[in-house]
DNA sequence: CAGACATAGTTCGGAACCGCAAGTATTGTG
DNA sequence: CACAATACTTGCGGTTCCGAACTATGTCTG
C-alpha cells in the first residue's frame, strides 16, 4: 500500500474541512471506515488467494453462498451475494463456463432456476476456503478475540436494522416524488 | 430488503456446513460482516441520497475525496478512493462532463494532473453531504455513541495494519512464484 | 377457462472496473 | 545528451453492475 495519506490523516483532513459544519462525526467515521476497511480487505483478498484461482470477488462470493447453502434458487443467491438478479445471470454464466457451477430447473415451478456447485466447484472451495480464512485471520490481526466478536455483532445489528427498516426509510425520504431514472440503462421502446 | 435469510440464519448455516472444519470463526464472522454491512449500507445510500443526484457510488467517493482535500493529484485521488488510476481517468471524465470536477496541470511538474471541484461541484457537495450524513446516522441507529467510536477505531486499526503490512504479506504468500497473468487484459504485442 | 395480475429469470444499454501493455510527455541523472 | 524513471492516458479484453424492458410461467378471479 504505502499510501499518500494514512487513514488517520484523512480523518484529520475531514475534521479541518468540516470543522464548522454541524455533523454527526462518530457515525460518519464509523460508516466511512466500514467502506475503507471493506475495500482494503477486498483488495488484499483479491490479490492474494483469489488471484491465484483467477476468481473475481463477486465470483467467489457467489460460489461461497451456494457452497454454504447447497442448492439455492437464483433469486436468493443474488440477494445473499448482494448483487442484482441481472448481474447474477452473467456471473453464473461465467462460473458455469469454468465448470464450477451448474444450473438446474426447478421440478415443479418452471419459472425457478436452482444453482449448485459441480464437484470441481466443491473441490475448489474446499481447497480455497482455508486459505481465505487464513487471510481473514491476517487482516483481523490487530483485534483481540473479544473485539472481533464485538465488531461482528455491531455490524450484524446494523445489517439487521437495514434489512428491517431500510426500505421504509427510503420511501419516507423520497415522499411523493418517484425515483428519477438512471442516466444509464435500458430505455423505453419509443418515447 | 425482507430477505430470504437473515444474517443470523446465514451464520447458522455456515456453522452447519463448516462444523467439522477447523476454522477461525470469529475473524471469519468479523470480515464477512464488514462486507455484508458495506454492501447493505452502500445500497441504501445509492438508492436514497445518491440516486436523486444521479451519482454513482464511485463518482461520489471521488468527489468526496477531492472535496475534503481540496486540490489533489490524480494518483492520490485514485488511491484514496480505492480504485485504479485507469478507472479514475474514466470516472473523472464523467464528472468533468457534468461540470462537477475540473482538471488542472501542475504548475511546476508537467507530468502531474490535479483535480479540483468546480463551483457547481462544491455546491453539490455542500448540499449533498448533510443528507448523506443523515443516512449515516440512520444506518448507525442501532449503535450507542461509544459503540460507533469503538467500531470506527477497530476498523481503523485493521486498515492501518493492512496499509503497513499487506504488501509484504502478499509477497510472502506467493513466495517465488510470480502472480499468474489474468485471464483478461491487453496482450503483449507479439508473443 | 379466459383475462388480469404476479413472479422469476433473461436481455440489454450504459457505465464502471481491473490489470496490463503500450504510448506520450516530462523530469531527473550520470 | 543519452537514458532511466515517473505520471498519466489510451486501449484491450474481459467482468461486473444496475435497473428497466422483456419473456415465460404460474396464480387468481370473475
Amino acid at each position: 500500500m504505502s499510501g499518500h495519506h494514512t487513514i488517520a490523516e484523512t480523518e484529520k483532513a475531514v475534521q479541518a474541512k468540516l470543522g464548522a459544519v454541524p455533523l454527526h462525526r462518530e457515525q460518519m467515521a464509523a460508516v466511512s471506515n466500514i467502506h475503507r476497511a471493506a475495500t482494503a480487505i477486498r483488495q488484499h483478498l483479491e490479490n492474494s488467494v483469489l488471484r491465484t484461482s483467477d476468481l473475481t470477488w463477486t465470483g467467489f462470493v457467489v460460489l461461497w453462498v451456494v457452497w454454504i447453502w447447497g442448492e439455492m434458487e437464483t433469486r436468493y443467491v443474488a440477494e445473499e451475494a448482494g448483487i442484482s438478479k441481472g448481474t447474477l445471470t452473467g456471473v453464473a454464466k461465467t462460473l458455469q463456463s469454468r465448470g464450477l457451477l451448474e444450473r438446474l430447473g426447478h421440478p415443479t415451478d418452471g419459472r425457478l432456476a436452482v444453482l449448485r456447485l459441480t464437484p470441481e466447484g466443491e473441490e475448489l472451495m474446499a481447497d480455497l476456503f482455508p486459505k481465505f480464512n487464513e487471510e481473514e485471520v491476517f487482516v483481523s490481526d490487530p483485534l483481540e478475540s473479544s473485539e472481533a466478536q464485538s465488531l461482528a455483532e455491531m455490524l450484524r445489528r446494523m445489517v439487521t436494522h437495514l434489512e428491517a427498516n431500510g426500505e421504509q426509510r427510503r420511501l419516507d425520504l423520497r415522499g411523493d416524488t418517484p425515483l428519477p431514472p438512471r442516466r444509464s440503462g435500458r430505455r423505453a421502446k419509443h418515447g
